[in-house]
DNA sequence: GTGAAAGCGCTAACAT
DNA sequence: ATGTTAGCGCTTTCAC
């Protein structure tokens, strides 16, 4: 290990060529691996590095080399466990390649997400993973394809004409979730959600009424839908609760849905699964910790953000394919949170 | 708006120069907003700025200047909402001056935090907000001594030599915590943690020990502490309970003590508040949705972001006062899950 | 094998 | 008020 103190000026490429008897030319093809150097002076630059400590400077370096080592990750939130995960993968992955995650909060606004990009844009990333505010036809996908960035789509998307994408296979999922809920003879479910702009939350209305519909036509489906607003979304339930409507079930296509279901049921006294039955979109690990366990749809984060980078990468690399929509398929998670309403109450009329 | 198709390479500095019929370094001013710029100029260079869509490239003007307008944030985890509100929160703040902040997960490795930070070092970033993950006295801090880097100590801290810390006031809080539940008659209570060696921890935990014992000599304060290791954490509370201990109340001193508190539970069939109590440090959105809703010690994410960035643009600025220790106060709060024994259950002997 | 020279895109002195 | 020059720290021809 190199001793050195605490210091303003860290050691240029030129000090340790100075020091090493050699050219800065040589010291850079030492650090990268060149190997027609002569072992006497690659050994010499090296010593030279260790006692310096001199390390690369990234940034210089990525300016030479005009194509810049940093990926762009914009989610729309951190708070959540699901986008906290997606960092973590996202920024593993393009440590893996030798690059560096610059992630930045969109926090839900459509604004602030083309920002962010123009910003990234700036910095020159070589690529960007995106997870839209809304969907694939936003702003900020546009301002990708104007400017001729490289990029894949994440999360809130289905497919599109220019950019790759991937995200969970939510219709998949859903029409899973219906059979069990079919299954356990529930024939009045309520299915609650943001607006239907999202194109994902399409999917995972209408795989859910699909595959419920295929199995048990009586089936009866109610939907709650609010604006990209989940106060909005609570008093809507609230309404619909109060107009004394009682399914035997809820569906929430999204996870703050869920808490917002589970919290309503709570106002009302109702517990699951005797009283009504609950399943989210979205796990988390409170989900299982809580009495009842909370039944859910799990995202195969580490999956999506895999071969997102993959799909990147590749791009980066100038893979010139056509886009590719990649769904990933999802686990069902049924805990205690869903019964039976034959089993544990009067059956509505 | 400037109207570009996708393109290769950016327009540079020289490219709007040449084209207003200025110098780069005019073009330099004018996008400085320096003053003694010709009018006509001046207009000539904003024109075709417009017109070419040009933007200055952050890092290349950063690397001239020597000082980088980067802020780098290294946490623990991005899971959590705790680590997901602070790295929102940072960079809001980062933006307000004018820095972008770049965001790295150590994953709970002490190793790893070295790496990070020596990969921000070699960003020759302009300060470092670094949420430790054991305590101010880590390899990593003892690192940007090391190398004199500027940075701020925050959340599992309490004080250091070298650098400003701010973190919440984990011992008024955890007294606080106390109050509360000798008020409500609990004279037996269960304190789970990890390891004492975080000075935090062992902050909770004796805040929470001397209210306790100053409010009530008679109480008896058990306590399960497992080595940074959740799983660990589990087994002794089970052998715990296993052992017939049958406590009032419990107070988790962390986040994931709450829920595997919470857990084993439900696996003995015991009810908050009825069959015992719980309160946590750390709050979670899920917290105030379950049934019961869970207590817990709020952290004031905002003000810790707000000061942490204030201290350390300050000693960005050149500020060189001894370092400061701020503690930021908790809100606790009471919820459903606390209730009191004496009028839920046959007091124990 | 190696180094001199050029230059990535920008800014800061310093002349003018 | 403006342009010229000289880099920031690095990589990359391209002669030698």
């Amino acid at each position: 290990m190199a001793h050195r103190q605490a210091q303003q000026r860290r050691p240029s490429i030129h000090d340790v060529a100075s020091r090493a008897g050699v050219s800065a030319a040589t010291v850079s093809k030492v650090m990268a691996g060149v190997t027609t150097v002569k072992p006497e002076n690659a050994q010499r630059v090296i010593d030279a590095v260790e006692l310096l400590g001199y390390r690369i400077d990234p940034l210089a370096s990525d300016l030479r080399r005009a194509k810049r080592r940093i990926i762009g990750a914009i989610m729309p939130e951190f708070e959540s466990e699901f986008f906290g995960q997606m960092v973590t993968q996202l920024e593993s992955f393009a440590e893996q390649r030798g690059y560096t995650l610059v992630a930045a909060s969109s926090r839900e606004s459509e604004a602030r997400e083309t920002e962010i990009l123009a910003r990234m844009h700036d910095w020159r990333v070589a690529g960007v993973v995106l997870a839209p505010v809304r969907n694939e036809h936003g702003p900020a996908a546009a301002f990708m394809k104007a400017n001729g960035m490289t990029g894949v789509l994440i999360d809130r998307v289905l497919s599109d004409d220019a950019f790759d994408t991937v995200s969970a296979d939510s219709a998949s999922a859903s029409a899973e979730v219906a059979r069990e809920l079919i299954g356990k003879d529930h024939r009045h479910i309520l299915v609650v959600g943001l607006s239907e702009q999202a194109a994902t939350g399409r999917a995972r209305l209408e795989g859910f009424r699909a595959a419920a519909r295929a199995l048990a036509p009586d089936v009866r489906i109610d939907v709650v839908l609010a604006e990209a607003d989940v106060e909005t979304l609570r008093a809507q339930l609230r309404d619909y609760f109060a107009k004394g409507e009682r399914p035997t079930a809820v569906y929430s296509l999204f996870l703050k849905g869920t808490l917002v279901a589970l919290s309503e049921f709570r106002r009302r006294g109702w517990h699951c699964p005797d009283d009504i039955s609950l399943v989210g979109f979205d796990d988390a690990e409170w989900m299982q910790v809580t009495w009842p366990a909370i039944a859910a749809v799990v995202q195969p984060v580490r999956q999506i953000a895999g071969h997102a980078m993959e799909a990147l990468f590749a791009r980066i690399a100038g893979g010139e394919e056509p886009p590719i929509a990649r769904l990933e398929p999802c686990k069902v998670l049924m805990r205690e949170s869903v019964g039976s309403p034959s089993l544990s109450q009067p059956k509505p009329t």
